[in-house]
DNA sequence: ATTCCACGGGAACGCGGGGACA
DNA sequence: TGTCCCCGCGTTCCCGTGGAAT
């Protein structure tokens, strides 16, 4: 059934990228210069969620560490790692430079100051989700460094730039952006057809079926391949040989639930609750939603902490916000699902 | 016009964990 | 080993701002 489970994986990189050869050459010619040893410009990429940001950007980086031998590349998902102080720890981790620093009783930049003298090979940072940075400083700090080539990853260029000091953002404006848009159906359906040839065994899905789930994923390259994962693995479960409609139906649905399910697992405890509350009461303000939490807990944090979490996951895109101040109302997202990438 | 209250940025605090030094 | 100190980070406190209600 399933020949080859890790081409249905989230953050699968494939050997062929599908309808994106312009975004691809664009990208490699901004990082070009580094294979001959040059400073590269910074390249910003944009686009909607499951558009394949994270996948050429990763996809380019390899291509050059193929062509050329004196190039590092460096992932770093700034959701996961916000800080200032983890995105530089994880570079220099990544630069194999950590060996002798710990979380504390490091000066207070001596990171930065390590980053600036690594006299290692030039360097293709990729700073994935780069606007949930919580000081987006570090963007300055890494942008000035001729040794480093930086590719910043986020959904919308307004909300990069609305969050940066006006010194910056004429010297991002000036980087290559290069834009993404959602995908076609005929295009999701030709990424899908692809992983199954190489993921799954012949005739267990037919192409009327990996149209419906392009079709279900609306543009959601991430979406229509975990549809496709967990149908797939439905099947294997059950020991059928080919995946049936009712499979497709409720693996749509349960794809959604695990893209969710992964932001809601990195909330604390008490940021869990204050989901639930919406979750289950929505919509309702601040003050409604701190009364049932104070409520529902031991040990209540307070209404200013509650109102970090609530922006914070409107941030994640687990809640949305309507109104201004005083009528702001907060409910759960419900379509379409679109979430930090793994 | 005044009052009320949510918002959100910034400073400060305290906890946990780990190094340095005796 | 014990003490002191430093750091990251979650949380809280403080406060200026602005929109809505009175």
């Amino acid at each position: 059934m399933i020949r080859d489970a890790r081409v249905l994986r989230a953050g699968f990189i494939p050997k062929e990228i599908e309808h994106r050869d312009a975004e691809l050459n664009h990208l490699s010619s901004v990082l070009e210069p580094i294979t001959n040893g040059e400073p590269a410009d910074t390249a910003i990429v944009t686009g909607p969620s499951g558009a394949g940001k994270t996948c050429i950007s990763k996809f380019v980086t390899e291509r050059l560490r193929e062509e050329v031998l004196d190039i590092e590349t460096t992932y770093v998902n700034c959701w996961r790692n916000y800080t200032r102080f983890r995105t530089l720890y994880q570079i220099l981790d990544d630069l194999g430079q950590t060996i002798d620093i710990h979380r504390q009783s490091t000066p207070h930049d001596e990171l930065v100051d390590r980053i600036q003298q690594y006299d290692g090979p030039r360097t293709v940072i990729i700073l994935d989700e780069v606007d949930q940075l919580e000081d987006p400083g570090i963007l300055y700090d890494l942008h000035s460094l001729e040794q480093f080539a930086l590719v910043c990853i986020a959904n919308k260029e307004e909300e990069l730039f609305s969050r940066v000091d006006d010194r910056l953002v004429s010297r991002l404006r000036s980087s290559e952006h290069v834009r993404m848009d959602k995908y076609h159906d005929e295009q999701l359906y030709d990424i899908l057809s692809a992983r199954a040839k190489w993921g799954l065994d012949e005739d267990v899905i037919t192409d009327d079926q990996l149209y419906r789930i392009a079709d279900a994923a609306a543009g959601d390259a991430r979406l229509a391949i975990g549809i496709l994962r967990t149908a797939a693995s439905e099947a294997d479960r059950e020991d059928e040989e080919r995946i049936t409609d009712d499979m497709l139906l409720d693996a749509a649905d349960d794809a959604r639930a695990q893209i969710r399910q992964t932001s809601l697992d990195s909330l604390t405890p008490h940021q869990q609750t204050v989901y639930e509350i919406v979750h289950e009461d929505g919509p309702l303000g601040p003050g409604a939603i701190h009364e049932r939490y104070r409520d529902a807990v031991e040990d209540p944090r307070t209404k200013r902490t509650i109102r970090t979490y609530l922006s914070k996951m409107v941030q994640y895109n687990l809640l949305e916000a309507n109104g201004t101040s005083r009528d702001r109302q907060y409910s759960v997202v419900t379509e379409p699902v679109s979430s930090p990438a793994n």
